[in-house]
DNA sequence: CGTTCGCCAATACAGTGTATCGGCATGAGA
DNA sequence: TCTCATGCCGATACACTGTATTGGCGAACG
């Protein structure tokens, strides 16, 4: 028996706790994407046994729901926002510009409520940029539009961002990348308004694509805002 | 051995198609949610084995996309709308109404890209009920955004339902409901706008919510196309 | 009638989330 | 200081997942 086989003495346990748990879930997700995130491998990486987590977490959807958290506070803006249309705007930016480094996130984007302290403090410094400009419903409801924009816009920009990938091609080569299928469906001549749309339009860069729907958003809520200012 | 216990004769296998397979997902799925979706469980309704349904779809992905694209089914309009309001709003409104009524698909909206025949064709009708309104890149961009509002507005309504499903309360008394967490947090004074929004804030029908939203969404896009009308 | 081919089911495998249990190391009590 | 209790950690176990492989059987064909 050399030194090379003898097996390392089980190195007393790294003291664990919810931090390095979840970072090194998000460091898993950034790897390998969300399904590269099993409790198996998370205990690995800290050189634990499964079961070790179960201390920490209750079941794995706590543990993607810390994940989330712990990207909200990147999300999270440094000072306060000037006005309010720069706090829904950074907002939207800033959650793109997250979900770009952690595409997993657009998997668990409005998935189930940001209930997390730092989920909490982004809500919390929202709502507050827009305080006293309208009535709660109003703000609430203008938070919650372009909330519901900046979310989807990014999720349909991560997902085609993934096909894209696995394509190796822009999506102005649709139809010759995401295979024989579409352009089949495309050539059948059931489609004139698609296939002219994909034939005719530029595929921009997506971040004006972006910034363009969002200001187009965040038009319609000024309208809201100073028209019913309490 | 009496009849009981003999086991029934293998039952000549009943022809399959991706249509059965899809519905028989499509109704496990709205039962249990898309977690009771297995490929097991789907064989077995149909009376077959596991690797049966490897005929018909080459890995399980493609069965969530073939559910989704089933219900698009649902969304496409039966006829041609008026305006490209109506349109818009109608394709909104059938897409909301589809994922109440199978809740899973909120978890797929936007998950990757629909180029299954319904979803193309509803993405066809929507572009053809916008076509000559302005140059294609508007329209595209108007679709693009009302799309992205409406899924991430649906997605949240869901997520909301089912916290409240499993709190057994409304939004109103979130407080209470989502566990002495978020209560503490509240209490801890460090949100008080947001606290204020949850105290004073009043949970309508979230179908006005949604259609508020969209208005105001399909108002900013009425200003745009009718500036840049060809 | 004999052979080959294609399909279906069974088996197998690596991996998952989680419940349970056994042992060990530590701290309390005598 | 010795004994006992306690709490935690690792191993094991279980039911279940998606999918690859294999074996056998029925049908089509020479």
């Amino acid at each position: 028996m050399t030194v090379w086989d003898r097996p390392e003495p089980p190195a007393r346990p790294v003291p664990l706790d919810r931090e390095r748990i979840v970072a090194a879930a998000v460091a898993l997700a950034d790897e390998g994407g969300l399904e590269a995130v099993s409790l198996r491998k998370v205990a690995a990486r800290l050189e634990a046994g499964p079961m070790r987590l179960y201390g920490y977490i209750a079941v794995k959807e706590e543990l993607l729901d810390l994940m989330v958290d712990e990207v909200y506070a990147e999300i999270l803006p440094e000072e306060r926002a000037g006005d309010w249309r720069a706090a829904l705007g950074g907002l939207a930016h800033r959650t793109r510009r997250a979900a770009l480094r952690h595409p997993w996130l657009a998997d668990l984007l409005g998935g189930r409520p940001a209930l997390g302290p730092n989920g909490l403090a982004v809500t919390e410094a929202t709502l507050a940029a827009l305080d006293g400009l309208a009535d709660v419903d109003t703000v609430m409801r203008a938070v919650e539009t372009v909330s519901a924009y900046f979310t989807g816009a990014i999720r349909r920009e991560v997902a085609e961002l993934r096909a894209e990938r696995v394509s190796g091609l822009s999506k102005r080569e649709w139809q010759r990348a995401s295979g024989p299928h579409v352009t089949a469906m495309l050539a059948t001549g059931r489609f004139p308004a698609l296939a002219r749309a994909v034939h005719d339009g530029a595929d921009g860069d997506p971040e004006v694509s972006f910034t363009t729907g969002l200001d187009w958003v965040l038009d319609a809520v000024a309208t809201r805002l100073t028209r019913a200012s309490p």
